[in-house]
DNA sequence: TCTAGGCATGGGTGCCTATATCT
DNA sequence: AGATATAGGCACCCATGCCT
């Protein structure tokens, strides 16, 4: 960790900056933490939560003297640091041991530097020279393909999802930087796998070094799987395994932005820009057969498509989709029920388990107030649980107006108004004014240590002015002061829209408190 | 030094135009 | 009547955080 012992509420507590990518890594449902304090990152795991004390307390701790608090409250927080180090150990061990970077290095390693020392690795085992690092500057590419979706409701949608399609992908057509072959080289054609749209050539022989390197983590991946099968779950063996699996899947996922990343000893824009360019084809072609078969898409996002589900025919297609393009594609899952908006890479839906899946939303969105975020959920419960769609609109409604007349009530706590948002740069870096930023500089001025990769949480009072003019740190507001009306307007209605409105809502119908009421 | 590009969204910024107000 | 101030609308950009 790169600053002193900083337990901050408005910083991530002392997970921050690179220690939350590392548990992530290994903890991909950590994501749905959206506020990575140390409190809420230990509950998520299932260690407990110790009682909340926030920095502000602690600091009126420090005012009074209050010596004894302090220790305890440090106290617990050193043995949630420890207790969530032992969780995350042996995911570290397993990278450091593929990676081959010391155990203290890795855990601080960006994404693009393990991947790097792996290949360094593997390079010197083919017993080739380790490229020099060159100063380039940043060129970039067109990358994935996104389908429009079909806005509004739809019941029974099959997600095909391929299997590890970048790295596959390079491994199919040997895409590597030592089988690139410049515009100016001439080889024949029948030596050459060709790119689509972009024409970039690389040769089919001999193997090139990111091949050889996927094709062994895909097959130790493979095998691993395989042996986890056989294995006794929550046994010590197990844990290994799982943890060495997911280092192994970390690696081959992150060679792709590796090779586009200008920083990379082995950075290739065509070789990025070709694997792109054949996931895209891929894609397309999938799709293309899906229609062929009289399959209707709703929606695609770079390696999955969704179609209305048919067994016979979304089983065919899975065949016929391996054998055309020689990439392994799987039935992920199954929405009974999916809503979208016009929007891409937003949707919720109902699994068949009963689980709700939001992905995209404000729900999922840790910049977006509890309040909204609830009120979204709780409508897309509404919606897709209600079999009756009328029905569902009626009671998501009615769940609506009773919400904000709570709120105007001043029944919804003040934490259910706070907007967390990250300062990502210095003060004089921002061009734009914002509130978060805003709310920074007033903490700076009390005399707090804001800096970049913290998160700030404000909440926006009553008064006249721009928003920056009139957001304050959380700590400083109590909910009598806070502008109900900016939340119902801009944030709960909003929220709620965004589902209801691809189901035909033009507007809720209810009293929203400004003057408009009296008229 | 901190893998890639694609995307939605809200709010700020600056410009233009219509209207109000002043000289 | 002409000059200047002000408000509102619009297009665009900035910033963040998501998805695969």
């Amino acid at each position: 960790m790169k600053s002193e012992p900083h337990t901050s509420v408005y910083g991530h507590v002392s997970v921050t900056g690179r220690a939350n990518i590392d548990l992530m890594d290994f903890a991909e449902d950590l994501y749905e933490v959206k506020l990575k304090t140390l409190e809420n990152v230990a509950e998520y795991l299932g260690l407990g939560r110790p009682d909340d004390i926030e920095e502000h307390e602690l600091r009126e701790m420090k005012e009074k003297g209050d010596i004894d608090s302090i220790a305890e409250f440090s106290r617990r927080r050193v043995y949630l640091i420890r207790e969530i180090g032992d969780k995350f150990i042996e995911y570290a061990v397993q990278l450091s041991q593929i990676v081959g970077l010391p155990l203290d290095h890795v855990a601080s390693a960006a994404v693009g530097f393990r991947v790097e020392w792996f290949i360094i690795r593997e390079a010197l085992g083919r017993g080739e020279l380790i490229p020099q690092r060159k100063e380039v500057s940043a060129e970039t590419y067109v990358g994935g393909m996104v389908l429009s979706p079909r806005p509004g409701i739809h019941s029974n949608v099959a997600v095909l999802d391929f299997a590890s399609m970048y790295p596959n992908i390079m491994v199919l057509n040997n895409i590597s930087p030592d089988t690139y072959i410049p515009p100016d080289e001439e080889v024949p054609q029948e030596e050459c796998n060709i790119a689509p749209e972009v024409g970039h050539r690389f040769r089919k022989e001999p193997p090139g070094l990111y091949k050889e390197i996927l094709r062994k983590l895909l097959s130790a991946r493979k095998e691993i799987k395989e042996a986890l099968a056989k294995v006794e779950e929550n046994s010590a063996e197990h844990k290994l395994l799982a943890a060495r699996e997911k280092a192994i899947k970390v690696i081959a996922n992150a060679t792709y932005g590796y090779c586009g990343w200008i920083g990379a000893r082995w950075y290739m824009k065509p070789v990025a820009e070709a694997t792109a360019a054949w996931g895209r084809y891929t894609i397309g072609k999938a799709m293309e057969i899906a229609r062929k078969m009289g399959l209707e898409i709703i929606y695609g996002d770079t390696d999955s498509i969704f179609v209305k589900y048919d067994t016979g025919k979304v089983n065919k297609l899975l065949e016929e989709i391996k054998r055309e393009l020689s990439l392994d594609i799987k039935l992920e899952r199954i929405f009974k029920r999916i809503i979208f908006t016009e929007a891409k890479k937003r949707y919720a839906g109902l699994l068949e388990d009963g689980t709700i899946d939001v992905v995209g939303l404000e729900f999922v969105r840790g910049d977006w107030p509890k309040v909204a975020r609830d009120a979204q959920k709780k409508v897309i419960e509404i919606v897709l649980t209600e079999e009756n769609v009328e029905n569902g609109i009626r009671r998501a409604k009615e769940y609506v107006s009773d919400l904000i007349s709570k709120m105007k009530a001043g029944e919804i706590p003040l934490k259910h108004y706070i907007i967390w948002k990250e300062i990502t740069k210095s003060a004089e870096e921002y061009k734009a004014r914002a509130p978060h930023v805003e709310v920074a500089r007033i903490m700076r001025e009390k005399g707090w240590r804001v800096q970049p990769g913290d998160k700030v949480g404000y909440v926006v009072v009553k008064g006249s002015g721009k928003l920056y003019q009139r957001s304050l740190p959380y700590f400083m507001v109590s909910v009598e002061d806070v502008d109900i009306e900016y939340y119902i307007e801009n944030q709960v209605i909003p929220a709620v829209m965004r589902v209801l409105s691809p189901l035909g809502v033009k507007e809720l119908g209810v009293a929203t408190g400004g003057l408009a009421d009296f008229f």
